[in-house]
DNA sequence: GTGGGAGGTGTGAGCGCTAACTTGGCACTA
DNA sequence: TAGTGCCAAGTTAGCGCTCACACCTCCCAC
């Protein structure tokens, strides 16, 4: 009545049945499979022949719960539809591939603490190493620096929180790039259409922008407000091309450039002749606008390669625990912005 | 010399640490946390007070060993910093979660059958219970096709694989129905800037393009080709500028439309009256094009949504194994296209 | 009063693996 | 010859959970 041998049930096939197929113990096939010396090399081969033969595959709950480590990080993301988070998504799963890890993947509906501490919980209950936050609002960050977590955890973003390793492109330092280029070609100031409020991304452009005005002794007009998208931009422009001392704008992003673009050539402003006009990011579809725009390029791809170093150095205890790594973004000259017109 | 209950060791609260502060078994935990029945109301309750207190976390990897099942999909994507592929993770992941599943993404550095077997591998080790392969390359379907892999798999993309269930859009018919409404215009014809000729989207516009140009009797151009990128968009449209017989064009998305106005714009032809142009997805942004852009929308977040309602219905075994899904899309009037010029 | 069927709970085994220890052999030294 | 060491295995004990089953009440029917 044994059901050890009887049939020939069609099951995954297990490390004791490679051992048995190769004449050694299970304890052998482990080692052969994680690397392990002191293997004679025929037998290694025998065990490798084996595992081809029956296919098999490593259960990896298994290996989890005795090991402790899931090689598995997950990544918490706001709207990956955007091209930023998308892009940094794509940056952190290549460099966790090549260093070994897999990625598990959730995104937020609201940017509210409690929607970031429940998907990083949920991260959590299904065994994440590591998590990459990539939530640039303001509550965000801030709720991440609350984050009641005992995994360790990385920030991609702005800000500058001190409780949580982060990555950060240098906002106020393109804002500042784009700002004072246009305040060089003779633009008396330059008006600024800003991301939402409660994106820190926004604050630091804006606060880059403003800084720049000021330090120049320029006078800081009255700053218009979008939320990233292009209709967004489009709105915002229709109200500043009402205006009419308006001769440089910088963008927070090319979204909302490429509206504003749109609503400035509605109301007849001619870009650059009229009003020259910056964005920020550089989104690959920057060039071919119309005119080409003018912004200010950051590498998500290498924010998100970068977060990932920083969250795995952490995890592999080589990293200091509390670094602050920051891209530098750089000014990209198209034809959207030129000197100021002579009125 | 016990290492039992010595010293207050700081290790995550197992099944067993609730049970005895609840005084139950380990087993009447596990059913209050799985929801079984005939657990009396104040036991549950005393239950949930201890996992409260201790903060307890069931570990995932001791259940999915026994269990068999991992709660996690993984979904294979191509270029995930693509606005399309990018949009089908976030409906995929979004109604993974309320599937309760979780998502565990890898991305194709290229698009060779090996590579997808690879990526297919690597997430069936990871111990997915089903996979979503957003590959939409001719090259990748067939590979899909050919797959060694006992896990249940999906599809989304284009195509006509009757092996694998799959969900797509009618690509030719958006297609159809963009050269329609152009030749109903009026225009003798219409051009078509083609998308790389290994993708299947491409050759599925490409032909529904070319049969309605056909059925109508109308002369069928040569087709210009991009990669999908605005940069081979703007190639395209000054090859396209340096015709004289063109009046319409029709491009297979809408990144290459915004390449060919720019190529076009700055060649001197004006659109709408000179060339009408016709796009492809309706991304974000199409609409603040200069001039916005009339184009064939497809519903990305629709796709990754049905995908996934594919895959979990096979999973649990609710759904015909074969299936395919076909998403209409829809053509959006805007101001780039207008009729036919008379010259 | 006794049998039976519920509801409510505990016990033991085992998922497939790795870690730690044990064992056996062989070479090389004292 | 016995002793030392290292290589190449095997043996055993869990990791933290769920499943199958055993068990113990009660309560009700006959």
């Amino acid at each position: 009545m044994g059901t050890d041998s009887a049939g020939t049930e069609q099951r995954q096939p297990v490390m004791a049945d490679v051992a048995k197929l190769a004449g050694v113990s299970h304890q052998t096939v482990s080692r052969v499979l994680n690397g392990a010396p002191h293997v004679r090399p025929d037998t290694r081969d025998r065990v490798l022949a084996a595992i081809r033969e029956l296919d098999y595959r490593p259960n990896s709950a298994a290996r989890t719960l005795v090991t402790r480590r899931s090689q598995t990080l997950g990544v918490v993301s706001f709207d990956s539809t955007l091209y930023g988070p998308a892009s940094m998504l794509d940056g952190i799963e290549r460099a966790a591939r090549s260093a070994g890890y897999f990625v598990s993947v959730t995104s937020l509906r609201s940017l509210d603490g409690r929607s970031v501490q429940e998907a990083v919980d949920r991260l959590r209950d299904q065994g994440v190493e590591g998590v990459v936050v990539i939530a640039p609002q303001t509550s965000a960050v801030s709720a991440v620096a609350r984050l009641s977590s005992s995994v360790p955890l990385v920030a991609v973003g702005s800000g500058n929180q001190t409780r949580v390793p982060m990555v950060s492109v240098g906002n106020r330092f393109g804002a500042g790039e784009a700002t004072g280029h246009l305040l060089d070609l003779g633009h008396r100031t330059v008006h600024h259409l800003a991301g939402p409020a409660n994106w820190l991304e926004s604050k630091d452009r804006e606060e880059g922008w403003r800084l720049t005005l000021q330090a120049a002794g320029a006078a800081v007009p009255a700053v218009e407000r979008g939320d990233w998208s292009a209709r967004s931009g489009y709105q915002a422009g229709l109200r500043i091309a009402g205006l009419d001392d308006v001769t440089a704008v910088f963008c927070a992003n090319d979204h909302m450039a490429l509206g504003l673009l749109r609503a400035l050539h509605e109301a007849g402003r001619s870009v650059p002749e009229e009003i020259s006009v910056v964005g920020f990011d550089d989104i690959p579809e920057a060039a071919y606008f119309t005119p080409p725009l003018t912004t200010v390029r950051q590498d998500f791809g290498e924010l998100g390669r970068k977060a990932l170093e920083l969250l795995v150095g952490e995890l592999e205890g080589v990293a200091p625990a509390h670094a602050h790594v920051q891209i530098t973004p750089e000014l990209v000259l198209r034809r959207s912005v030129g000197p100021a017109g002579h009125r």
